[in-house]
DNA sequence: TGCGTCC
DNA sequence: TCTTCTGCCGCAAGACGCA
DNA sequence: TGCGGCCGAAGAG
């Protein structure tokens, strides 16, 4: 569900945060990926399909295009969230199942496929966004991809969203300083400005939508202190407000030692064993799949000895490692790019 | 480019 | 009176390949 | 399921 409204507001009050890019500019780049949403998009998409097939295609994108992904997958998940998830899942009719944190079926179909893809993926301890998030901070990768908004409270410092394999879709890119600078709130006050919009981890102040947030906390810098200025009998305070417990989790998420990252090759033979013979996809749709991969593969490496210097050799990609706090180059980098406006 | 199909 | 919030409604969500 | 647009209701100045 994210933040309530952040994405209007960020529009709005605070446009300079926003780029718009080519799925291109981010060659090069390793990228962070909430597993969890990728899959649910395609099964929002195509409910009667295995969304195995798109996690498929859309990976062979991102490497296509020089894009190193990293696939977080969910951990047990905060107590004040696991709520939310039940309820949620109980209104859609399904039983919720993550509450151990023990990989489900499709969890494993998904490791399998990023193992044979040669793509490295990491289990959070506990919520995968906020680990995304970790990761950014701790220059392990250069941004995280997520439709979800809620990578920017857990403190990432760029967001990336609609990052898709359709041709021609635009990118669009947050970036957090950006964002605080021009709102002129600390991040610890942007985390209270998340909770009063409305997030996944506590209720909210009915009446107090994002204009009124904003102002606010621009005025009075602490949820503490909003509720001391605003009108109870108007905007009620909700009962047993977890807003403590919420700001917590968004500043203080739980980190873990970050393995190090290694891509390899895609493994063709053992893809089309797994999808086809296992998964029942057409061998035919896996293979011409690898093929276009291969062929994109060689124009890029023939550019590369043409002199294109943007492209990254894939000899040079494959078998490179991301060490530990050892960022390729600084985050920062990527709101540097270019602003590259889609004409249509 | 639009539309049908993928499983 | 103007601004802001809320609730309701409708639509579209992925990616590929063929015509 | 989530969003954007539209509308009526309610609050702020």
């Amino acid at each position: 569900m994210g933040i309530t409204k952040l994405a209007d507001l960020i529009r709005l009050d605070a446009h300079d945060a926003i780029s718009h890019k080519d799925i291109s500019d981010y060659t090069g780049k390793v990228i962070a990926l909430d597993t969890s949403i990728v899959v649910n998009q395609f099964r929002a998409a195509t409910p009667a399909l295995s969304p195995l097939t798109g996690l498929f295609f859309r990976t062979l994108t991102f490497l296509e295009h020089g894009i190193k992904p990293v696939f977080v997958f969910d951990g047990k998940p905060p107590g004040e969230k696991a709520a939310v998830l039940e309820k949620r899942a109980e209104t859609a009719g399904w039983r919720f199942s993550n509450r151990t944190g023990i990989a489900s079926s499709q969890t494993k179909d998904c490791l399998q496929l990023l193992r044979l893809l040669g793509v490295p993926f990491i289990q959070a301890p506990g919520d995968a966004e906020a680990m995304c998030a970790w990761l950014v901070r701790a220059g392990t990768v250069d941004a995280v991809a997520s439709e979800d908004m809620d990578s920017l409270p857990f403190g990432a410092n760029i967001l990336i969203r609609q990052l898709n394999a359709k041709k021609d879709s635009e990118v669009i890119e947050y970036s957090l300083p950006k964002l605080l600078q021009k709102l002129q709130i600390s991040h610890e006050e942007f985390v209270d400005l998340c909770i009063l919009l409305g997030c996944d981890y506590c209720d909210k102040i009915a009446g107090l939508g994002p204009r009124r947030a904003l102002t606010l906390i621009q005025k009075h810098r602490t949820i503490e202190n909003v509720v001391l200025n605003v009108n109870r009998k108007t905007h009620p305070v909700p009962l047993f407000w977890k807003y403590k417990e919420a700001r917590k989790l968004f500043l203080d998420a739980p980190q873990i030692e970050t393995p190090e990252l290694v891509w390899t090759e895609p493994d063709e033979e053992a893809l089309v064993k797994f999808l086809c013979h296992v998964k029942y996809v057409k061998e035919e749709r896996v293979r011409s799949r690898m093929e276009k991969f291969r062929k994109t593969r060689e124009e890029r490496e023939k550019e590369k000895a043409a002199g294109c210097t943007k492209q990254t050799k894939m000899e040079d990609f494959f078998r490179v490692t991301r060490k530990r706090g050892q960022p390729v180059e600084a985050a920062d980098s990527l709101s540097s790019n270019t602003k590259r406006p889609k004409s249509k």
